[in-house]
DNA sequence: CTGAAAGCGCTTACAG
DNA sequence: CTGAAAGCGCTTACAG
């Protein structure tokens, strides 16, 4: 690296304005104590030279930072609603938000990645830390929220009432007239993929109906998993007549796979999503879904680990946010007795 | 902050292992020169602890931290696409991606936002920026690549060919037959504002067609300022049969103004918008716009910013990427002469 | 092969 | 009101 400018730093600001650079400090933090005259001097120096204070510098120092952590491991759909929430919420408190982005690739490298990045960040360069979908749980020497946790993790966390939006969007297919219902799962180790499964059983279940279980796929909440077990679930000859999807993304891969197929959706097949991501508005007909308000998650985790920056003695939090079944056009009533499946190609 | 548990240091590693930090760093690092036995008893000591280095500091010690920094004022739609490249180009390039978002209020406030942000992170926490669609110039001792940057900055820049692209959507309009054709503009700092009303302008004149200045508006890219200029050039008794927007989000506001006043599209107007953001493919009906890929906006800016970092001493560099004309069904052939305008509301 | 020491840019008691 | 000094957790010459 040969031309680096070099960087301005508070030694610089000090010889300019003839003080100390405990002085300078003092003026760039406002600490009281300072003679008017010389902070206009330090405050000169510091507008000619452009300086502005380290905060790699500033944090390894002090205690608080007045940053707070977001860490990811990958930018969807979801994550960037999630994000927007946060940002609202510490938009006027004060803090700053970092996210921080995995650039491992993924697969074994990626292990425990979440717990190397807070404890690289933590306790140095962010007060408290959110993470999002976490594949593990993490610890942390300071306060850690997560939004839509594993299962079991004793972590704080914020997350939607997926049960219940699960036996909602169960229900609603029911109320239909649906009998012969399919499921395709999430990825296990999250809870909220573990409550959508127990809600879609515990409503099917109610209604004394008993699931087949050739017609439960697994296609761990990405498209590229969900494709295999969508064909096993509509490429058969005694396909189901409703499909509850544990979230949008694989709703939509389903509803291509049907399309390509050859059904019509709702008059062939009913499906149910969950999450309400934009495009979920915006593909025809419309997916019916459960809206867990990501936003909203994502504006209450960060008021969590607020409270928690400003009190950390507190026994572990879990929120859990209500969820809403939002009917749109690709749930409609089975099919007549006979004539379930997709309609012959048109040439 | 009472219960905060103490970090683990090297030094606590040092004091397991029963070596020096110094020996510490070197196994964490990977140095040559360590006796094997000496090695295991650290990275023993390490596993007991959990410890992990602190990014804080080693990034203060270290003239290179291998982490690039992405600034952006908040996060909308193009902003994620942007990022996604930057991911993609990342991945595996042995750097870490850090987001820094603005949490400051809009306005007065965040005047000077990237700058400040910037020379925080740059030089310690950050071996190179990227800034997404900024206010102002910005200027930093390290490499500093703008997506989207503002017009005439002296930066490194990667963006759109955002003349070409306005001119291929106007002569789309055109060669549909449009002659009276309005004009919603974006936030005129931009580099790529300016371009795509150039092409409008350019289109135009080519075409010998006078442009009436009632029928030119400005959304400055965010569909709040949007609403007014787009009920201006539609609420009125001789609307234009077709409107170019310099952005999607643009366009979108509009559709929803026309369909609001009773327009039906494509049959009453025809809307071009730019961007190709995930949204215009959903609509309905589609909307035609100017893919400027942001994806790969923001994979070579990382790029051209990976290149600046190994080789700093170079001219300023900009890359202009190109654009696509997207074919929708918000586009068609003008309605006959006379019967311009919105269709009066069914009952 | 290993350790003691300096220093990255700051902030904060502690003196004066 | 101001400055000299210690120290945040690291890394890197420099000795040995």
């Amino acid at each position: 690296l040969s031309a680096l400018k070099p960087t301005v730093t508070v030694r610089d600001v000090a010889r300019v304005a003839n003080v100390s650079i405990a002085t300078v400090s003092r003026v760039v933090n406002d600490r009281y104590g300072v003679n008017e005259g010389t902070a206009a001097r330090v405050r000169a120096a510091i507008e000619e030279l452009g300086y502005e204070s380290s905060l790699v510098a500033r944090s390894l120092r002090s205690r608080r930072t007045h940053v707070l952590g977001f860490v990811t491991l990958e930018f969807v759909s979801w994550t960037t609603e999630v994000l927007q929430g946060v940002t609202e919420a510490v938009r006027g408190s004060g803090y700053d938000l970092i996210v921080y982005v995995n650039s491992e690739v993924h697969g074994k490298a990626s292990e425990g990645w979440e717990q190397r990045q807070v404890s690289s960040l933590s306790g140095t360069l962010t007060d408290g830390c959110l993470i999002a979908a976490p594949w593990t749980e993490v610890r942390s020497n300071r306060p850690l929220v997560a939004v839509d946790p594993i299962h079991d993790a004793q972590m704080n966390a914020v997350g939607a009432e997926n049960r219940q939006g699960a036996i909602l969007a169960v229900e609603h297919l029911l109320a239909l007239g649906h009998r012969r219902i399919g499921f395709i799962g999430g990825r296990s180790v999250l809870a909220s993929a573990r409550a959508r499964e127990q809600g879609f059983t515990q409503a099917m279940k109610k209604a004394g109906i008993e699931v087949d279980p050739s017609l439960l796929g697994r296609g761990d909440f990405v498209p590229q998993e969900t494709l295999e077990p969508a064909r096993a679930l509509l490429d058969r000859a005694d396909p189901p007549t409703a499909v509850f999807a544990a979230n949008d993304e694989m709703a939509l891969e389903l509803l291509k796979v049907a399309e390509h197929l050859g059904y019509r959706v709702p008059e062939d097949l009913s499906v149910v999503g969950f999450d309400n991501v934009p495009a979920a508005a915006m593909v025809t007909p419309g997916l019916t879904t459960v809206d867990q308000h990501p936003r909203h998650l994502g504006y209450e985790a960060a008021q969590l680990l607020l409270r928690l920056i400003e009190q950390p003695d507190q026994d572990q939090q879990r929120l859990s946010l209500p969820t809403e079944l939002v009917v749109r056009g690709s749930t409609a009533p089975p099919p007549r007795v006979g004539t379930a499946g997709p309609r012959p190609m048109e040439e």
